[in-house]
DNA sequence: TAACCGTGGAT
DNA sequence: TATCCAAGGTT
């Protein structure tokens, strides 16, 4: 079970001070609503879901409705898809949203409406990967588990071993990271809330672009600060992904119109949406039907999965 | 491994 | 204006 530690691995807590850094959250740590004491594990769940690869500023008021609304994965699992779809708005991704459901469905059949507890069981849940398994048994069970996501591997990086970024993913030497700093906590009960630190100053202090060193508590110590904060050696960069003119667009756009209408709609509405080029909107839309974002009625219309196509309360 | 999957604010 | 990047997962 335990990983195979590289024989690299630097000496222990190098870089990283621990009572700085705990300093430094209990006076920083910013006041998230699924950080609260009475937040349940499956709205923890929720916040990891909206989260992946979203900012906070776009997913606090999705999540605050969203938890109101359904609060249970039973509650999630009994709305349509085309309900959650519509929720989960402009939020972006929205396989996300139908993983979601789909997660609520299986917690609700399988596990009588409780979300599981260990990392193992978490990870064969529908669009749940390494770090949203990790970081609900870690912040909604207080498993001592190495929660590992882009802020932790770039304070590591940096803290650490020294250099201005992380290199490739690597689930195995990013966990065993991790997992040699958990060792050296006074008790294990902390792991959870260093875990919330270490991420917290990824995403406040240590960022990606200006990262604000005055400010940050392990300054003193960090490996690529005392190296005179070398730049990244910038060798493997893939080029930017660009998004204006790709099938996600395409496919963001005809999700669009399918969202703000309550009823199904007909092919020369979803048209209208990328009136171009017609190759790529039909490529885009049997994508969407190949995920299951959008069916086709018997009768041709388009629709979200499962909606009413006689909804009585249609606004068009 | 790398491509693909949305969206919008910051720089 | 163009690029970067944000609590990743799946194939």
């Amino acid at each position: 079970m335990p990983d195979i530690l590289p024989v690299n691995r630097p000496p222990c807590g190098a870089g990283i001070e621990f009572n700085e850094l705990f300093n430094w959250f209990a006076v920083a740590e910013r006041d998230l609503p699924w950080r609260a004491a009475d937040v349940t594990p499956w709205q923890i769940m929720v916040s990891e879901f909206m989260l992946q690869q979203t900012p906070v500023a776009r997913v606090l008021p999705i999540w605050t409705d969203w938890v109101v609304r359904w609060p249970t994965p039973s509650a999630t699992a009994s709305a349509t898809q085309a309900d959650v779809l519509r929720a989960w708005g402009k939020l972006g991704y929205p396989r996300r949203a139908k993983r979601l459901h789909e997660c609520a469905t299986v917690i609700a059949r399988d596990f009588a409406d409780v979300v599981p507890d260990e990392v193992d069981v978490l990870e064969q849940l529908p669009g749940v990967g390494s770090y949203t398994a990790r970081a609900v048994a870690s912040f909604a069970y207080r498993k001592p588990v190495p929660v590992v996501d882009t802020n932790v591997r770039r304070v590591v990086a940096r803290a650490v071993h020294g250099r201005a970024d992380a290199g490739a993913p690597s689930a195995r030497r990013d966990h065993a990271d991790v997992e040699a700093l958990l060792a050296l906590l006074p008790t294990a009960d902390r792991a959870a809330r260093f875990s919330a630190a270490l991420m917290e100053l990824g995403a406040i202090v240590c960022t990606a672009r200006a990262p604000r060193c005055g400010g940050c508590p392990l300054r003193n110590g960090c490996r690529w600060r005392l190296a005179g904060s070398p730049p990244a050696t910038g060798q493997q960069r893939r080029p930017a992904q660009r998004y204006a003119g790709t099938d996600r667009q395409v496919r963001g756009r005809l999700l669009d119109v399918l969202r703000d209408n309550a009823v199904a709609v007909t092919r020369a509405d979803l048209d209208v949406a990328w009136p171009v080029d017609a190759v790529q909107r039909e490529r885009a839309l049997a994508s969407l039907l190949d995920d299951g974002l959008v069916e086709q009625l018997a009768d041709g219309l388009f629709a979200l999965p499962g909606q009413d196509r006689n909804d009585s309360t249609a606004s068009r």
